[in-house]
DNA sequence: ACTTTTGTGTGACGTATGTCACACCATTAA
DNA sequence: TTAATGGTGTGACATACGTCACACAAAAGT
């Protein structure tokens, strides 16, 4: 299984070959084309995602069909409806792919199994989450603090790769601000 | 020590009172008056706190001295400056009481030691950040789509009992809403 | 090759919300 | 008892941003 995969926990916790080989047992590479669909809205969550390769959005659609991104994500990132996921319900988010995409999936069942059996593995995923939290609070402040302007440029810096990989009518929807206004922003 | 923060840990995993006893050697109970920080700006943030008893405010002062509200904590509700607490960096957000409060103290090592020790006790707090994360994607949804009054109401159906105890101003700064225009929603 | 879809710019206009100003009351401190 | 502080309402006005409309090009699908 994927090395990358490997390199990712290791960041975190060291791990010995058969350790890595136990854990990789736990995953499932998937393939996705692009605008396919990794989550869907209405619809039972089982697995959390690593994305090996290629670009997703996670996004809520509200009644009147506009759309919010929640996160991107690509090469190394998680991605899922956590809410659903932890919580067995039917998603309310959509998440879905912009390029051809690879991931390996991790079933709720294998990651409380690997959590429970590994403390290593809850270490992990318990640094990951503080991390993600950290980040949303910081979105949060952006969200509330900054303008258009200051969003879009803190944006850019913070992920250029992302900028360059996806439309800016997405990216505005990710700002929260209409397309029309971000493409103000940038002339 | 609080039978309190025992409640609180067993309503995700249960103790023996010799595993509970251990853990609230780490702990160390503070008082604070109203007014009085938590976290301030600029200095390390040695502690996360668990609130006992009061409440307190979490929040982020920008450049125009406008301050924004991240968090509200009151009764077995944590609260700290996670960004600082966790990169061992100083303060960017204050935290202060509203009213009167009573808290126990984590220090950071004194964390992470219990999470080494104690399986339970990382798994615990895997779980409390896996539900904050959740939290705050809500959160960032509600700030993308919806209007002042529609936060304002569902800050209202979600936290009552907050909605008393805290001034309208502080709620307005909470919702990313001007301190005028909250009033003028409630009339 | 043709059509459809997707991404992007730009003008005109409406509106939710911010800002500034002032007034009033309740509470706390001196 | 007075003064200072904190919380709230409300009017007048400014503005950032959304919405709708149209145009155009590039990419994708047939």
């Amino acid at each position: 299984m994927s090395p990358q995969l490997r390199q990712h926990f290791e960041k975190i916790t060291p791990l010995s070959d058969q350790e890595f080989e136990y854990i990789s047992t736990h995953f499932v590479a998937k393939k996705f084309k692009k605008h396919q669909f990794l989550v869907q809205e209405g619809v039972p969550v089982p697995n959390d995602f690593f994305v090996i390769k290629g670009l997703v959005k996670a996004s809520f659609t509200n009644d009147e069909n506009k759309e919010h991104i929640l996160q991107f994500a690509m090469e190394d990132w998680w991605v899922c409806d956590y809410q659903a996921y932890f919580n067995k319900t039917n998603a309310t988010l959509n998440v879905d792919c912009l390029e051809d995409t690879e991931v390996l999936c991790l079933s709720l069942t294998n990651r409380e199994k690997l959590c429970a059996e590994l403390h290593k593995i809850e270490h992990f995923f318990r640094r990951k989450s503080n991390s993600g939290y950290i980040a949303l609070q910081q979105r949060i402040l952006s969200l509330m603090n900054s303008d258009a302007k200051g969003r879009y440029e803190s944006f850019l810096k913070q992920h250029p790769t992302l900028f360059q990989r996806v439309p800016k009518t997405l990216i505005a929807s990710y700002l929260g601000v209409s397309r029309e206004t971000l493409s103000r922003l940038s002339s």
